[in-house]
RNA sequence: GGCCCGUUGGUCAAGCGGUUAAGACACGGCCCUUUCACGGCUGUAACAUGGGUUCGAUUCCCGUACGGGUCACCA
């Protein structure tokens, strides 16, 4: 059975690298039934941010990627979060000691840093690599502070296959004797990982492809233990586009980059794992670019996803954004959208109709502000609005014969409902001579205050109501 | 700088020795239309580069250039 996991540090919010790494690392495994796990790598105290873990947690809860094991759902190989995993880490690293693979320093920082103040390229001397064993054990007796480094293989090569990138090799020479466990006692990422991804059988591991030339380390160690190496699934970096048109990691200076980010500025969650999906992977033979989690599910296979670095394109997010929000229901539009509303609407608006109105032309959820804005209130105009050649409007005498005899129709109008107003007007084209569009250019000017409008003249009529749109039309009329 | 990885239109990307080199976003045009949007049609635009291998390379190999990643008591 295929196990995966996702194992996020509780740095304070969710990168979209992260969820995607999430997503993918989900699918990888729920496509053939397998398990997926939540583990939490907080050994970093000094980075540590508190509620951090309600983050991750709510962020995977709203997306739908649900895991099998976790912290607050609990499963076999507990605990889960790795600041209470403490002595098992401690335990493995003696073992390693013991069977020649790691050893203890006991350098301090002042050393090292001086040592990288020589030579910042070179890394450390191991210096303490070849310390007699009695001369550990005074160490330790006296209580001097020690890390333990893992003894690397000073010849040779070591390699692994990734199943995205292929056979990566590294001299064995590139290794640094990293860091198993640091001198507070807590482990590195670059040992616990391993320890808790074998422990917690862990078949494929799922990570950025940062990782892709510190892996050998990794190996090495499973290779010490005698344990089965994992399957490697290293993912493309997502990029983000800098000022001067170079690209690098996607980081906060390109914008919105974390889940919650996108989510208060009024993306929808499931365009957001559509969009995610698709950058850096892609179907086989798939006409369709729309994907539920569940269908990418069936779908996902690692051989679609590509090696290159994928650029984070906001106008495509912003336009699967739309396509979602289009073909919501209008109740879930109108519950999903009011928290984004900002002002007061007045009972004379007809919400429903409006929201309908907006709810086909939106992208994100926040732009609702701006765009009901004149329903609300009239936005101040210049009277040159009116003229449009398209229309052949070119002159204010024609406008003004337009709303003076529509203003006679709506006033005998009482039912103000879209086709009745559009039948009740329909008439003027007759006797005015004029087109449709002509004669609804006007009115829609008048009662809206702008050229471009969510829905036609009737349409916001119906909205604004009666007395709202004959008291625009008068004050247009006025203006003429 | 050493090492590792990558390079198809502006962006995401299909392709996996022989194709008129898909599709999507964005952009332009046209149609529809009660404006806008939606929808439909359509257009501009790409295999980084030099050598091989081959009857034939976007596809395979090597070099170069460019881009990215990585070299922490961070993950």
């Amino acid at each position: 059975m295929i196990v995966t996991r996702f194992a996020p540090s509780p740095t304070g919010y969710m990168h979209i690298g992260n969820l995607r790494t999430a997503l993918y690392s989900y699918l990888i495994s729920k496509h053939e039934d397998g398990k997926f796990i939540l583990r939490i790598e907080d050994t970093d105290r000094e980075r540590f941010v508190e509620g951090a873990t309600d983050i991750i947690k709510s962020t995977l809860s709203i997306t739908g990627l649900g895991y099998d094991e976790g912290p607050d759902v609990g499963g076999d190989h507990g605990p889960y979060v790795q600041s209470e995993r403490k002595e098992i880490y401690m335990e493995y690293a003696k073992k390693l000691v013991d069977m020649g693979y790691a050893y203890y320093c006991f350098c301090t920082k002042d050393r090292l840093e001086k040592l990288h103040e020589e030579d910042a390229t070179g890394g450390y001397d191991r210096h303490c690599r070849n310390l007699s064993p009695e001369e550990v054990q005074r160490n330790l007796d006296a209580g001097i502070p020690f890390v333990i480094r893992q003894k690397m293989p000073l010849e040779g090569t070591t390699s692994y296959v990734d199943s995205v990138f292929g056979e990566i090799s590294m001299n064995n020479s590139e290794l640094q004797d990293q860091i198993l466990m640091k001198a507070d006692g807590y482990p590195t990422y670059n040992f616990c990982h391993v320890i808790d991804d074998h422990l917690m059988g862990v078949t494929h591991v799922v990570r950025g492809s940062e990782y892709l030339t510190s892996t050998p380390k990794y190996v090495l160690l499973y290779d010490a233990y005698g344990w089965e190496r994992p399957t490697y699934v290293h993912l493309p970096l997502i990029m983000g586009r800098n000022e001067d048109g170079s690209i690098s990691k996607l980081s906060k200076r390109h914008g919105a980059v974390s889940f919650q980010d996108l989510i208060a500025d009024g993306y929808l969650p499931e365009a957001v794992v559509n969009y995610l999906a698709l950058l850096g992977w892609c179907p086989k033979n798939s006409e369709t670019e729309f994907f539920t989690l569940d269908e990418l599910k069936s779908v996902f296979t690692i051989d679609g996803v590509s090696k290159s670095p994928s650029v984070f394109d906001y106008e495509k997010l912003l336009w699967f954004n739309g396509e979602y929000i289009h073909k919501l229901s209008p109740e879930k539009f109108e519950e999903l959208v009011t928290p984004f509303i900002k002002c007061e609407i007045p009972s004379t608006v007809n919400k429903a109709r409006m929201l309908e109105l907006l709810r086909t032309r939106i992208t994100k959820l926040s732009e609702i502000n701006e765009r009901m804005a004149f329903f609300i209130s009239l936005p101040d105009y210049e009277r040159e609005l009116f003229l449009n050649k398209k229309n052949k409007i070119s002159d204010f005498e024609l406008v003004k014969t337009v709303l003076t005899s529509a203003l006679d129709i709506l006033s005998a109008t009482d039912s103000f409902d879209n086709d009745t107003l559009f039948a009740g007007l329909t008439p003027l084209t007759e006797s005015l001579g004029l087109k449709t569009g002509t004669i609804m250019w006007c009115i829609r000017i008048a009662v809206s205050g702008m050229t471009a409008t969510p829905g036609g003249a009737t349409e916001i009529m119906e909205v604004i109501g009666k007395d709202e749109s004959i008291a625009r039309i008068k004050a247009a009329i006025s203006k003429l």
